[in-house]
DNA sequence: TCCTGTTGATTCGAGTCTCGAAGCATCGAC
DNA sequence: GTCGATGCTTCGAGACTCGAATCAACAGGA
């Protein structure tokens, strides 16, 4: 690794980031959602078990009351619901409700059709995302 | 392209970001700066002449008004200055004060050391940002 | 069974960030 | 010179972020 390389490297990731971001946009203005709200229905999957607050903040890369108030912009929009995890009663999981399932659906799409990476082909993708998963997850 | 390898590709390019900032953080604090003013001062390239407002607002992806705020907190802190361009006595351009690229200099050496990129090796690094302009600058 | 320390989440308050609308000075073309 | 366009700033409102304090629930040991 030296200086040089890696300057760009990253200027490129933030260029791509930040554009993905800029021209969705529009689409999610549409549903009274910021940057801030897409990113938290982004990382819902819902065909994974709802995450936990703590999962939330984790990969929202913010802390718990920053969470709080994000959970509640949802929750307003009637987007997503808090349940009392079973196995853990202080946890509360964040369930999609039905119109938080459709939301998303859209903006997930809208997000992957404003992205500058829409323009590389399935192997270039793959390539990609090899390398940054290394960043990511090394040894 | 398909949906799959494009959510994937994108999602790693968030978190490759979105942990690069958020490792930068602790540093950044130690100078009173936050990711804004970080990502304001990160687009200041002291080898090229001082950028306008409106070219740092391109970089920066954020309107007028947004990057007035930024630009006051840089030079409340000291760290750039405005100056008339002579050329256009409309447009103000951004020059780095002295500490400004002392402290520039600083934080992104931080941030290069922090960005998980930092583990990959030279020639991973090319291919990363050949694939990112790729997508940046198709044609 | 009680302590006791820890953990997940919320509230509160303060500061930061973002943007649309309106305003001002300057530019460029005619 | 006039007029529309452009670059930036101001203002006001809302969204975002975080540290500190609080509360409920868990987990372990005496």
């Amino acid at each position: 690794m030296t200086a040089p390389d890696l300057h760009a490297a990253l200027a490129a990731t933030y260029d791509v980031w930040m554009r993905t971001v800029d021209q969705t946009g529009s689409a999610l203005a549409g549903h009274r959602l910021t940057p801030a709200t897409f990113q938290a229905l982004w990382v819902i999957d819902p065909a994974e078990p709802p995450p936990s607050m703590k999962a939330m903040a984790e990969r929202l890369y913010c802390n718990a009351p920053n969470l709080t108030f994000m959970t509640n912009q949802l929750v307003d929009r009637g987007l997503v619901e808090r349940a009392v995890d079973p196995a853990d009663r202080r946890s509360r999981v964040l369930v999609l409700t039905a119109k938080g399932r459709r939301v998303r659906d859209e903006v997930v799409r809208d997000a992957l059709r404003s992205t500058p990476l829409a323009v590389l082909t399935d192997a270039e993708l793959r390539q990609l995302t090899t390398l940054l998963d290394r960043a990511l997850h090394p040894g």
